[in-house]
DNA sequence: TTGGGCACTTACCAAAAGGTGCATACTTGT
DNA sequence: ACAAGTATGCACCTTTTGGTAAGTGCCCAA
């Protein structure tokens, strides 16, 4: 189950494996894509992923160019799906981490060919997105 | 390479497979989800990848709720990306199919993962997001 | 005492994404 | 004659998302 996307051409059965089957997601790519999209949800995951645990301070710095506002915003929405871990020492001066669940972390596993495949493509990809910019800025 | 995912705690000298190497995309990662995200961006790239060159108007039913203006601009986006071939009949009344490219299928490929994770997950997912919807829609 | 780091929070704003509705030009079915 | 289907285009508007700048309370080091 679940192979929807790898027949090609021929219509099949398995159709069905991707239909609503619960409130508000049309089918399991979906669910999952509301869960990562956000600017920065990829490079928080990919770096939960493979520093472990991590300070907030240094997840900020990680994630370049993100401001507080977004960071915290994004791992609470991450917490609240359930796949990061927000860890609070009660200590002062405020020492916090995040690590990711075993949801976040079998996610994580399930990112690997889409990491894989932008790496093998980021050549094409990012020529086309290169040519766009040429002409997506030209107006009043 | 690219496992970057898959060691759990311990830094690992892999870290380099998904850094900064092209102009744009902080990784693969990154890249691919620049091309996939858009709201129903995943569900066309679905129902091409296993029905096979497909009518504008097909699309358009399958794709449900989705209106005239963000179709076309999704699948515009798509073509413009490389995943995606247009084929006008150049025939009256206008008759035009979409169907993957190679490199359209091989995302759709690497998308298998996504859509069995949140099949599989689904239930606690879209639990969270169902609570969410309480508190998130409270205020003056 | 001033400055910095820590982990946030808030108010305000700009840009991007998506949605609505109408228009096109031509054909077929009733 | 008229409605409906075909694949779009365009103007306009709302929602969502992200970004900036400032402030908070507490501690430590110079």
């Amino acid at each position: 189950m679940s192979d929807a996307f790898s027949s090609p051409a021929q219509p099949s059965p398995s159709v069905q494996s991707c239909t609503p089957n619960l409130p508000g997601f049309t089918c399991g790519l979906d669910a999952t894509l509301r869960v990562v999209s956000g600017k920065w949800k990829p490079l928080i995951l990919y770096f939960l992923a493979q520093g472990g645990p991590t300070r907030y301070g240094e997840l900020r710095r990680s994630v370049r160019d993100v401001s507080d506002k977004v960071l915290i915003q994004q791992l609470k929405e991450l917490e609240a799906d359930g796949l990061v871990k927000r860890t609070d020492y009660k200590e002062v001066p405020p020492r916090v981490d995040y690590s990711l669940t075993a949801l976040g972390h079998s996610l994580a596993q399930a990112l690997v060919p889409l990491c894989t495949w932008g790496t093998e493509h980021m050549a094409e990809v990012s020529q086309v997105y290169a040519e766009r910019a040429t002409w997506t800025r030209r107006g009043p």
